[in-house]
Parts: structure tokens; sequence; C-alpha cells
DNA sequence: AATGAATGAGAGTTCATTCAT
DNA sequence: AATGAATGAACTCTCATTCAT
């Protein structure tokens, strides 16, 4: 009697498809709603097997954390003549924004929690602050290289340009139109247009 | 058998106690931490009181937002000619991130539970659809009356005011400098300074 | 219609009937078989309200040993001429032994914990040694009084006392032969016969 | 193609020293806090082989119980002059109790899981009664070859023997002082000074 | 209007055991 | 002979909610 066994579904990396499945979750319910039990179901295992690989949900949470934070991070490395550096920075948070808003869902709800768990602000506090510094050194260059006229705060500038992206990114709902006016008004401040 | 009633140590408005007790604990341990025994007991009563009142933990929590969005509102409302009602919006925003930042904590978890919470999201949608409109009035009078030179897109303007400083107050840690360097360079920008 | 409404099991003290059920489950099935929801059902509660009286577990079974060794320690307590509280000291805890095996069981599984818990270590080891010094305080006495002809090593009488009827009565199973036998050589060896 | 194997790096006896690595867990934790785990992982293997070893814990655990009965009946073997086995005896408790603890850990260990398991009950009761039986011929020769006074009870003295020692080693701490007096007072009171 | 007591449903975590390789 | 991965069943503990008084 040849039994057909069916296949196990392939599983190069289950700690990758955890995380996965967990930031998902807390994109869609929040650190909350978050259950290991369901993670668990969301990647077809026994929710055992989620703490052979992640021994405390509160582990677990904090990958899920260094995956979005790189995740992000990822998306800002631009190239480029500094001024056009400028506007793919902002092309590229609103492309974010349209196809990946679960990203900037867990990024509030990590900024929430950056609160009150130290780990997690640590994690959070790197974040922000290379963004704003990357933000800093683009204006830099652009006024240097003359393709931006100065002389203007930079500082200033790039803490506008951080804190309206992330209030229209973050704070949801999001909308789309409204963070369409936003980066616009960005961009005409900056004198990009 | 005439009994003694030892009459309540003090109820004008249970409620409204119950009510600021939850706000504070939301301010402090977010809804995640939120505990209905713990509001209760802050108030000096009974769980069991509590729910006399409010019947559910969701009716609690509608209670506390609406009180944290009245509070809110009532910040916004500025007097005096118009240009002078932009700085002091202003001004009256940063006096509230300092001195009450427990509001802008409540708001930030408001936020990130609308996306999930139907009944939340028209409360929210309301506070921040009413505040881009005062700013936008502000700004139309302001021009109208010759104190802003125009002519400039008031609804990216508005739009960029209010995400930035939903996004330097309300996404923790407020980091006052942070805030104070933001509000410069959005009055610079709209041309107040 | 008229409800038959069962009265609720007149339950004067919750606490004392969840100690004396998991005292008598540790005599079951020691320390490592205890299990608050069995111990919750025999009781005829939620386990919930069992963690309403005793927030863990480890504070029930505080209160069970102090339980026990109070129940013990009630049982020396003795009267009369003082060699005759030395026989009824025995009398004493060979009935304890024939009718309430389950103190033994539970003393025995509180002597192997004291090992590796200090707040229990302090319980046991106060009974134990209220007990040598008792028994050296009859044997003292009795000497002094003339009842037993001395001279005689009253710390090592007492000693041996207290071990063999340890070594008799908690190290299982109890076998009420060897015990009688072991307090009858007792007794002629400390001169009672 | 030739396999090349790893010999494996050293299993003369792996359920040896498993058992052994089980035996340190027991006297240390206690059956409550004996985990297969970690006795795999003292002995360098995965649980996994453990139990290729011994299919089920109760299984490793008899081993274990075995190993600690065979070890403690290998002490009881005296020789010479009748009289000096006794003395010989009671030196060789304690100087067990002095060097291996452990193993009067693990006794107590089984003492109490014998009420409550007869595969265990079989084998500490089979000690017990060899241990008694020993004593009992040991001090039934002494009187024959007159090297003790007699008559005697000797069930009864050799009863007071085995649970004044059981008394003082197996139940804890084992006072090396008490012990002391003990054997000496059983000593004197068995006339062997 | 207030409470002590009670509870159901579920949370995260643990562990002996199994199985494919 | 050995293992990494997986699991079922169970455990303690939590919490919003209810109910009799």
């Amino acid at each position: 009697m040849p039994e057909e066994k069916i296949p196990p579904p392939l599983a190069p990396d289950r700690r990758q498809a955890l995380v996965a499945a967990a930031y998902r979750q807390i994109a869609d319910v929040g650190f909350e709603g978050l259950r290991t039990r369901e993670v668990a179901a969301a990647v077809g295992i026994n929710v055992a097997t989620l703490h052979y690989y992640f021994p405390t949900k509160e582990i677990l949470i904090r990958d899920v954390l260094k995956h979005a934070m790189e995740r992000f991070r990822s998306t800002m490395r631009v190239t480029g003549p500094t001024i056009e550096q400028l506007r793919s920075h902002f092309a590229g948070i609103r492309r974010l924004a349209r196809e990946e808003p679960e990203l900037f869902a867990v990024m509030g709800e990590l900024a929430l929690r950056s609160t009150r768990d130290p780990s997690i602000r640590g994690l959070y506090q790197a974040t922000t602050t290379t963004w704003r510094a990357t933000v800093r050194g683009l204006l830099a260059r652009a006024v240097a290289d003359g393709s931006l006229s100065g002389p203007r705060n930079l500082d200033a500038q790039a803490s506008l340009v951080v804190a309206s992206l992330m209030g229209a990114c973050m704070v949801p709902p999001i909308q789309p139109e409204r963070l369409r006016e936003t980066v616009a008004e960005l961009e005409r401040t900056l004198g990009l247009r």
C-alpha cells in the first residue's frame, strides 16, 4: 500500500517565517492582540515549536522589531546627485507608505512601546536618529554643491522633515492624499520645486 | 431597625474620577497595560463598582478618549488678531507638550487603536479633521487680511502643520528640543518670522 | 415557578478548606503531583478562585506547611508527672502515626524540600528543634525529680529519640509493627520500662 | 562512496553516564526538579539520544535508584570479628553521610516516592529489609559468641538502629553533630561502649 | 451604590516524548 | 547511535466580567 507522504512544507527558515508572521500580526492587531498561538498557527506549527525558536514572546517581538527597522533603513539608502537623492528619499517614503503600510503600523507600535520598554527604546531611537542624520546630510551636501540655495538651519529642517513624515505616515490612518500634500509642501519649503 | 447609612466619602462624580484615573493609566502604561482593577483601586473603589458605572472596559476607554479629545480641542480655541492666533496656536501646542505630555501619549495610543476600532476611528478623525480645518482657517484669514502674503496652497500647508506637530508631539519620546526646532521651522516656512 | 436555589456550600472559610485540600493532596501525591486545579476542584471551586485566596501556588504551599507544623506541634503539648509525660509523648506520636499518617507524609515532603527552599527550611528546622528541646526538657526534669536515674547524656538521648521517631514515622512506608518495636526499645533504653 | 564515520567521542557506557548524571541531579534538585533535558546536557548529548537508551523517564529513574541502592548496599558488607563488624557498620554509615551525602538525599527521595510508586516500593523495601536483617544478624552473632551480653530483643534493637540511622541521615539537613551523638548513644545502648 | 467572591476563557510557557533523517 | 525539530498535553496565572448580598 503506497502511502502518499505529504512532504513537510519545506521550512528552510522557520525563524524567518515566524518573524514574518508575527510582523503581520502586529501590523494587524498591534502588540495588544499579538498571540503566540496564532503566530504559530499562521506558520502552520505548534506553539511549542515557536518557543523552540524563540524562548519567550518578548524575544520574538524584539526580533520582529529588528526586522522592521532593518526593512525601513534599507529603503533609506539612496544614490545619485544629491538633489535627486532628496527627491527620491521622499518618493521612497511615499511608495513605502503605499505599498507597505504595515511597516509604519509596526513602527507606530514600536514608537509607543519605546516609552516603556528600554530595550525597544534603543532600537527605535537608533532608527529615528539615523533617519534625521541622513536627511540632514543630504541637505548639507546639496547646499555644499550648490544644488540647494543656502544658508539654512539644517538641523531645524531635518527635524521638520522627519517629524512631518512620521506624523503623516505612522499616525494612522495613513491618508494618501494628506501624505501627498505634506510631501509636496515639504519639497516646496526646502526649495526642491 | 433604622439603618445608619454611612455617606459615601465622596462621589460627586465617580464616573469622572474613574475616567481621569484610566486616562492617567493609559498615559502611563498604554492600552496594553490598562487594568480595570487598577483603575478602580486608584479611585479607591472595588472593580465591581467600576463595572456599575462602565458596563465594559471598552466603554470606559471610549469615555477616556472623549475626555482626552475634548481636553485637546479646548486648547485650540484661540482669539486675537489672526496672525497672533497662529503664533499662539503653536505656542499652545508647545506648552501642552511640555506641561501635559500625557495628553499626547494618550492621543498616540488612540491613533494606533483607531486603525482597528471603528468607534475610535470616528473620534480620532473628528479631532484631526477639526485641527486641520482650524489651521487652514487661520491661514486663510491671515492671508485675507493681509497679515500673511499669498498666494499659497492652504490645504497643503495645513496638512504639513498638522503632520509635523503630530509627528513631533505624539510619537514618543517627545524631545523638547526637536519640537522647538520643528515649530520654529514651521513658522519660518509659513512666513510667521 | 418557584426556583429551587441550591444554597452555596456554606463556605465559612474557603482559605482553610483550600489549605486542607492541598494538605491532603500533598500527602497523597507529594509536591510533585500537587495541581492547583485539583485542589480547587476538591473544594468545588474554580482555579481562579483559588488564586483569589492564594496569589501563587508557592504561598498556598507555605500555608499548608504552617498548618501541618502547627498540627504536629499541638500534639506535643503534654501534662502530668514528668515520667508520664515522656510515655504519653511516645504514645501520642504512635497514635498520630496510626490515625494521621498524612501528617508524617507531609512532613517528609517538607523535610526534603527544606534542603532547597530556604523559606521552608526555617519552618522545618523550627519544628525539629522544638521537638528535640521538648524531649530533652522532659528527660532533664525526670532525672531532676528522681523519676529517671542519672547521670545520662541528655543531648545524645534526645537526638536518638528524635532521629529514631523521624526515621520510623516520616520515612514511608510507615510499618506499625516496626514503629511499635522502635518505641518500645526506646523506652527500654531510656529506662521507662 | 566510503563514508567516513567519526567514532563516537566516548561511549563505553552511555547508559551508566546518564544514570550517574541523573543521580547527581536528583541529589541536587530532587525528583521534582529532574529534567531529562538537563540530564542529557550534563552528559553532552541530545535529549532524543537519552530516550534512545531510556525509553521513558520512569525507566531512567528506576535505574538511578537501582544504582543508588546498590551503592548503599555495597557499603554494608563488613568483615572481621562480629563486635567489630557492628562498630565498623556504624562508622561506615557515618563516613557515607559525610563523604557522600547525595546518596542519602537520593534515598530520601526514593523513600517518599515509594509510597506512591509500587515499582519503587519494591526496591526500597528490599534495601531497608536487607539492612535490618544485616544489623539483626550482626547482633545475633555477637550475642552468640559472647561478645555482647544477652538476652535482648534482637528485632526491636535492629529496628531502633535502622530507624534512628535513617532519621539522622536521610531526613535533611544532615547535621553531623546530631549524627555523631545519635550513633554514640546507639552504641551505648547496644553495649558497644 | 457598593462589594467580596466567584468564574470562563484564555494567556505564555514547560516538558517528556516522537520522528525523519 | 545520534540529532534537530516538532508536538500534545498540561501547568500556573491573569483578567474582564458577573452575581448575591
